[in-house]
DNA sequence: AATGTCAGCAACCGCAGTTTT
DNA sequence: AAAAACTGCGGTTGCTGACAT
């Protein structure tokens, strides 16, 4: 028992050494987030470069950032996408094209890696189907300010 | 039950733009 | 004004779970 612990405990601590060998990705923890989202508690979502070595955790600034703004800000709405929201992707990706910050910022509670996905997987086959169909029975679209 | 394949999600990377020194 | 540091964005890719064989 105690050696099946202390093997497991050996993998977890060179988890973040074979990720760096291995360029694996490593999934957020319950641990980590919870660091971080008191790092950010006390000194705000400012100055990334410093809240990784604040908070106590083995990841890049970037990777911290993105931590918050996709997953860990109260701002995100965790859940499927509605219809309209779809219809609201697909007419702003025809105007916008590729911009999925500017997209994001028109879905409130909707985060541009989200879009992307949802573009990505969802979608590029619903238009793949429709152009395969003829895209000549594509709507007309007016996009509002 | 075991193995292979695929779709979807999540993480990382490189680059460009912005801000600070 | 220039260099350095920081931030944000979009593309790419690895991991995981579900489904098929």
């Amino acid at each position: 028992m105690s050696s099946e612990n202390q093997d497991s405990t050996a993998r977890e601590l060179t988890k973040p050494f074979e990720a760096a060998m291995n360029k694996r990705k490593e999934r957020w923890t319950a641990q980590e987030e919870q660091k971080l989202a008191e790092a950010l508690a006390v000194h705000g979502a400012q100055k990334w470069t410093s809240i990784a070595s604040k908070a106590g955790i083995n990841r890049s600034c970037k990777s911290c950032r993105l931590r918050w703004m996709n997953f860990l800000s109260p701002k995100i709405k965790r859940g499927n996408i509605s219809d309209q929201e779809e219809d609201l992707i697909i007419r702003l990706h025809k105007h916008l094209g590729n911009r999925w910050s500017l997209i994001a910022g028109r879905l409130p509670g909707r985060t541009d890696m989200e879009i992307k996905n949802y573009r990505n997987t969802h979608l590029s086959k619903k238009i793949d189907k429709q152009s395969s169909n003829g895209s000549s029975s594509t709507r007309q679209i007016s996009i509002v300010d």
